[in-house]
DNA sequence: GATTATAGCGCG
DNA sequence: AAAGCGCGCTATAATC
């Protein structure tokens, strides 16, 4: 059953209905022409296709169907009302619009629309918990047929090559959306005064407003006498690079990298001054003030804000939390974080995309680059990992490069695979997901460049260019199959863990007013690593279901292939303790 | 004076 | 050591 949540308000639709031919027909309907069961009703679904699928405790197996998890969620969950499962529109048009195993259905097909250019509400979007309980807070966005979308998209589905897999990469993408709305309604626990004393013992007590700390002043005036520049303002890059440069410094750059490689009193004291400058600027009281608010720290998701399908975040920089502040995450008297990260998730996931099963009986232990070493393959972990990642992001260098023909000889199917995914790329064709999300296509400049290397008037210059082109975009199809479908992955293991965490035993607590945040729940994701707040006595719980929904995740994706995920997990007071 | 671009570095 | 992928954010420079 589809709860549609129209302009009008909602309406319950089967999966019968919404395939049948439209009411109010402006032309023909693309579910028309198909037959009744292509069209699977929503209850009819296996488990392992739909991984918020209904649970013991959801009313019914009501799916809500609405044109903005942003713009419709937030103000449910301040009501109290937690949805089980929803098909966010948006983004299932996002998705379907370039997926290529959808190519020819009319949401793929049809001219741009309202559909196309909607922004996502931001999450903080209404000021007010003030608001009238039904009136949904935003602006109403520009028209949009809600009814007639979601039949478009379950009909592109039905009729794709491959339905399987869509409907669970639309299911997961949606029940990402309501993670990301629910961990910014519930918030990171962060504590400001620790965060303050942090700050306080690496630069000194907070300055007046454009002063620099103390610490920072030390380590300026140290700079400058290194480099007898007595006016040297270290922020200022060209002047720090001419500054460099008169005391006979041999740097290209003023980057980290390079002035560690030279050997020169003026080098510690100005990478210790970046450090510090950097985290002061990106994470300091200026942040603090701007991103905390009543010991919590609301993170700006943005779903499938990454053309990979990872999540990105806008404002606040919550997926670049620097390590050195992760100590003032800390959690609630009597609560605890259950901190848990996926063990070489990309190099995992490639197996199972390219079904390589040498690569998987690797993987059988808690680290595959050591199974890649008692292969025989490579000498150290070292070698096994940096090769692994040349082989992810196509290195053409170093070590990478070296240990790479005996990577690939040792598991061919995976590098076959990725070798695969490039020479598409080359070619200037799309890819796809393991779930079937495309990359998109280079653009008018590219494939201009690559006409033009090859007419008459082509300099060598526009040639190694256009080289250079070709495999940059070949360096992106190859990443793009991997960090993909590791971002499918992760979204099956987050719907999946959002479900259990809601099935766990919590005795009276969940009678609270606050149905989501008095009982274990989801605070924070990054890529490959999810925290649980829960109370101290329901961590071993949470454990379980963690470690259960990565087991989850990895048969939604790869079915019975033998490729496991282990998890590192940890139960700590704070996020700064965790492994 | 307000904008866009760049370098650099934080995260996976 | 970075490199080879994907991001966001800041301060400063460059440009309008």
């Amino acid at each position: 059953m589809y709860r549609v949540l129209t302009q009008d308000g909602a309406r319950d639709l089967t999966a019968a209905e919404l395939a049948a031919e439209p009411p109010s027909a402006t032309g023909p309907s693309p579910a028309a022409d198909l037959p009744a069961a292509t069209a699977l009703p929503a209850t009819a679904l296996h488990p392992l296709e739909d991984p918020d699928a209904p649970s013991a405790t959801d009313a019914g197996d009501v799916r809500w169907a609405w044109d903005d998890t942003n713009r419709r969620y937030p103000n449910l969950l301040r009501a109290g009302e937690r949805v089980a499962r929803a098909h966010d529109l948006r983004l299932g048009r996002m998705i379907l619009r370039h997926a290529p195993w959808a190519r020819s259905t009319e949401v793929a097909t049809a001219p741009p629309d309202n559909w196309d250019t909607l922004a996502p509400a931001p999450l903080t979007g209404v000021d007010a918990a003030e608001d009238a309980l039904f009136s949904w807070g935003q602006p109403e966005p520009p028209a949009l047929d809600v009814v007639r979308e979601l039949r478009q998209q379950l009909a592109a589905v039905a009729s794709s090559e491959r339905p399987g897999p869509l409907r669970l990469l639309l299911a997961a993408e949606s029940a990402g959306a309501l993670v990301a709305a629910e961990m910014h309604h519930a918030g990171l626990p962060w504590r400001a005064d620790v965060h303050d004393r942090i700050l306080t013992e690496m630069v000194g007590p907070r300055p007046a407003l454009g002063a620099r700390p103390v610490r920072l002043e030390e380590l300026a005036d140290q700079v400058r006498t290194a480099l007898d520049a007595p006016t040297l303002n270290p922020d200022s890059l060209p002047a720090l690079h001419r500054a460099l440069q008169n005391a006979g410094l041999p740097v290209r750059t003023t980057s980290k990298w390079e002035l560690l490689e030279v050997d020169h009193p003026v080098v510690p004291p100005l990478v210790e001054y970046k450090r510090l400058a950097r985290l002061l600027s990106a994470n300091g009281w200026g942040w603090l003030d701007a991103w905390v608010r009543d010991g919590r720290f609301r993170a700006e998701y943005v779903v499938g804000g990454v053309v990979t399908g990872r999540w990105a975040t806008s404002g606040g920089g919550a997926l670049q939390l620097p390590k050195s502040v992760r100590g003032a995450v800390v959690a609630d008297p009597g609560w605890v974080f259950v901190v848990a990260d996926a063990a070489q998730l990309e190099p995992r996931v490639l197996a199972g995309l390219s079904q390589d099963v040498r690569m998987a009986a690797a993987g059988r232990g808690a680290d595959l680059y050591q199974g890649i070493v008692d292969t025989g393959a490579v000498a150290t972990r070292e070698h096994a990992k940096i090769g692994m990642l040349g082989a992810l992001y196509g290195g053409t260098t170093g070590v990478s490069a070296q240990v790479r023909p005996r990577l690939a000889a040792a598991f061919p199917d995976a590098f076959a695979h990725v070798e695969q995914a490039a020479r598409t790329g080359e070619r200037g064709e799309a890819v796809h997901t393991h779930l079937g999300r495309g990359s998109p296509v280079p653009g008018t400049d590219w494939r201009a460049a690559q006409g033009e290397a090859f007419g008459d008037e082509a300099t060598q210059d526009d040639q190694s260019k256009a080289r250079a082109a070709t495999r940059a975009w070949g360096r992106f199809t190859r990443n793009f199959v991997v960090q993909g479908t590791a971002a499918e992955w992760a979204l099956c293991w987050l719907a999946s863990l959002r479900r259990r965490l809601w099935d766990l035993p919590t005795g009276d607590r969940c009678a609270a007013p606050e149905p989501l945040a008095d009982r274990p729940h989801l605070v924070f994701f990054l890529h490959d690593e999810v925290i649980v707040h829960t109370p101290a006595m329901l961590a071993p719980a949470v454990v379980e279901a963690v470690r259960a929904a990565a087991a989850e995740a990895g048969t939604l994706l790869f079915g019975s292939f033998p490729i496991s995920f282990p998890l590192s997990v940890t139960t700590v007071t704070a996020y700064g303790d965790a492994a």
